[in-house]
DNA sequence: TTTATTTATCGAAGTATTTGAATAAATCTA
DNA sequence: TAGATTTATTCAAATACTTCGATAAATAAA
């Protein structure tokens, strides 16, 4: 992973509620519904929508409809790669 | 480490600047003068300094003095640290 | 002790991010 | 098809971050 990439995975944690809306994937077992997270997160609906959509253009979650409503998965993949660049930090 | 830790230090990895300092921590083998930066670093001097002092702030980064030049240092086990709460996002 | 060097701080300008109201788009249900 | 539900987009206001000139503070060197 390059820099450039790091940044911006980086920028995409670097967020309360995005944390918390990866901590909630993470507690519903791999998918989570977004109807489910305007439940749990104290945000207007189109504030959490534009969280969802950065850590999605980032590509630390993918995402897939079902009917009206959209499932959201953690990319552990990248998260992994993510983690190879932090290591790379270190001497 | 909490969440809100993570979040700080999350922020201060998500600038090419500092991802730049840190790999030139790196690069110098652990441990790196101020002074060197200014060289290495297309930006003013307060700039960096505003650099590494957010680096420092969140403790990802540690210092100490040398006469008037200051060393810096990667805090790896506070990367470690970080590392742990993002594996802790993963299923 | 004056001058030069290195790092830190302040303040202001420019830029980017976060937030939510309004509303659109998509799809489900009756 | 009409209305309800879920998600996305647009826009504007508020907030936060980045940058650098000016300058201060600390220390070294002359």
């Amino acid at each position: 992973m390059d820099a450039k990439k790091a940044e911006k995975i980086s920028k995409a944690l670097a967020d309360p509620n995005r944390l918390c809306i990866l901590k909630e994937i993470k507690k519903s077992k791999d998918c989570l519904y977004c109807v489910d997270l305007n439940n749990m997160i104290n945000l207007a609906q189109p504030s959490i929508a534009h969280h969802l959509k950065l850590l999605i253009e980032c590509e630390l979650v993918t995402s897939d409809k079902e009917g009206r409503n959209v499932r959201y998965y953690l990319n552990s993949k990248l998260l992994d790669d993510y983690i190879g660049f932090l290591e790379g930090l270190k001497v």
